[in-house]
DNA sequence: ACTTGACCTCAACATATGTTCAACCGGCAG
DNA sequence: CTGCCGGTTGAACATATGTTGAGGTCAAGT
């Protein structure tokens, strides 16, 4: 039984098609797949030619950002996306993000009642000897294997 | 009836203590004085001098930056601070960020869901007229007010 | 054949967020 | 007095996130 070949996964949308799309201008479109948020094949006449997740991933990118991700964060984290992800593969992609927008939240909330809580880091009028601020409130976060 | 004249807010700490209080580098601070985020009065060798508030300042603002702030948009948060804040107003910058950071969460989550419903916005196969994006999931977002 | 429009590349520019460096000043220890 | 230390400035550099523009290609329409 010849099934027909896998069409390498409709590569049909070309930049101005994705900058419509996603509401972006075309430059960002070639940025976003410069730095892996989308990736695009080459059609005969050297265009890209994008699928249809990647107007998608740009609008996810964007909220993404929203809230403190950079684009290296997003194109790491589509970068477990399969080639046409299916409606479960974005529903893991954004309840990651989610998860990575409340755990920023959370860590903002912690160290903010930290530092009013006992020793008052803020408005320390007096020299009470400064309780070391815990790990996790100092600004480190990796910066990455890349 | 002669009060001492309130003492402009005793700025004693120099560059180099704030940026140790901070833990950031001394270039960092000169920055953050230079966009508004802290502020600085001259003694007489033309040095800066700030107040207590400003490492506590720096720490609150790599926080936000976390959550997606922008430098300008921690200093125009700040610029309703009291010089020599008290608790309280700590307490009110922080429950504001907070507050913002959650409404991003939510705009993200909220988003996030618009485009999986329905019509499935992402992974469109199919014609499926795309319901338009409600208004706050696109891009858009203020630029501000000089 | 010519024009038009959308694409291509590559470089320059622009803004945000910092760091580094050179040149200089001023106080304090030896 | 002489260094050194830390402060000052301004400029240059660096990275992230894009935009703009010059110069070229390619297919479609007239």
């Amino acid at each position: 039984m010849s099934h027909a070949v896998i069409p390498a996964l409709e590569a049909v949308f070309t930049v101005g098609d994705v900058a419509r799309d996603a509401d972006v201008a075309p430059s960002a479109v070639r940025f976003y797949e410069k730095t892996g948020v989308i990736t695009a094949q080459r059609d005969g006449g050297n265009q890209r030619r994008f699928d249809e997740s990647a107007p998608c991933r740009i609008k996810v990118a964007k909220l993404a950002q929203r809230v403190g991700l950079t684009v290296r964060e997003i194109a790491d984290l589509f970068a477990d996306l399969p080639p046409d992800p299916r409606s479960q593969d974005w529903g893991r992609v954004a309840a990651e993000l989610v998860a990575e927008a409340e755990r920023r939240t959370a860590e903002l909330r912690a160290c903010l009642a930290e530092m009013q809580s006992g020793g008052r880091l803020c408005e320390s009028v007096d020299r009470i000897p400064e309780p070391p601020t815990s790990p996790g409130c100092r600004g480190d976060h990796v910066r990455s294997s890349g």
